[in-house]
DNA sequence: TGTACATCAGTGAACGCGCGTTCACTGATGTAC
DNA sequence: TGTACATCAGTGAACGCGCGTTCACTGATGTAC
């Protein structure tokens, strides 16, 4: 038992956290070291090892924080049938396409996280099946069919999409990526 | 001029190409150093920059033969109406997803190479400008209305179904995005 | 045809560097009495 | 209230290691004559 309140301690820890979710959206997970994500928090590497057992510890608590932001979004979005359109709409944007640090971290990171140790993977796994409930909650609304199928469809076409628009370098390209998949996202909610 | 002629040397070089393709979608652009590719091709790491001038331009090449590959298997898809719908089913398999080395590069690879050295990315977006239009040309042949943004559509949910199933550890949520994305590709074709 | 030589694909050790991780230490904070 | 002490978040140098890249070299291949 400390003899030290942990709330400054636990402050730092989400800090850390969260400042380590926009450098590892950006420059991914191999692309990042320790000393830069601790730097970023404002501290020096060696205190990493009082927060988090491992790189890896760490990558999945980003991942399962980043995904609870995401399903926060969807989650307190309003019960009108519009709000759901309006997050497509800005998901699909150009700014959250140039500004992935941001942004959503399967947009940043899923094929990364397919390629990584087994603790991130089941963060993931777990905050995404939350995120699939929600929306499919949420599409339910339109039309009980298969909400959740078709849910999935639209997850997985925004996130493609987004990915698309980020790695071509021909910036028309990129904008017509964006613009399909923003046509092919508000079809599917019907 | 060399005195030899070039073709055992660009027949090496070819090799380097095919066995880094298949590392590089299993492990990742980061997670491949250069002596692992030159071992799998059953040379030593000093042969690499006789070569490649650095391993950012055999990450191009390896891009710019593997998205040839993907264009070529489309291109000579038969011109009947359900060839490419056995693509998709191909595409979506739970086989496809188990042996990314074998497979898609996008699907492999999309959010690494958003990251990644402009040549890498120039030489992606070339490679996958010529996969829209040949996707782009099926489609019409079903539905000659916005073909291109469809084919669009189509392909950024074969990419980020094919990734999110390779991220979750639940097999039966893996089974399930692969099942739901088939639904909605097929959809797509009208 | 035979021999001396030029070429060059590939070898493998080494370079400096940044990685993930460890650890002896510091100094501010809170406790004991 | 004051002082000696225990705690512990954070420091920063160091560890072994693999990275991308360089380079002196080897030895098989082809040329010259």
């Amino acid at each position: 038992v400390s003899r030290y309140d942990q709330h400054q301690k636990q402050q730092t820890r989400a800090r850390i956290i969260d400042t380590a979710g926009r450098r590892l959206k950006r420059d991914g997970i191999d692309g990042t070291g320790v000393s830069a994500l601790m730097s970023d928090a404002g501290l020096t590497n060696g205190a990493f090892y009082a927060h988090f057992g491992s790189k890896n510890e760490l990558v999945a608590a980003v991942v399962a924080d980043q995904l609870q932001i995401q399903h926060d979004i969807l989650d307190t979005l309003p019960e009108d049938g519009r709000s759901l359109q309006s997050f497509i709409i800005e998901y699909l944007s150009s700014d959250h396409r140039d500004h992935p640090e941001e942004g959503c971290p399967s947009a940043a990171l899923l094929d990364e996280i397919g390629k990584t140790d087994p603790v991130v993977r089941e963060a993931y796994t777990a905050g995404i099946e939350d995120i699939i409930d929600v929306i499919a909650g949420r599409m339910s609304r339109v039309d009980g069919i298969d909400a959740r199928g078709r849910a999935l469809g639209l997850l997985t076409g925004l996130v493609g999409t987004v990915q698309l628009a980020r790695a071509v370098t021909d910036p028309e390209l990129s904008d017509e990526v964006l613009t399909a998949g923003l046509g092919t996202a508000l079809r599917m909610l019907g």
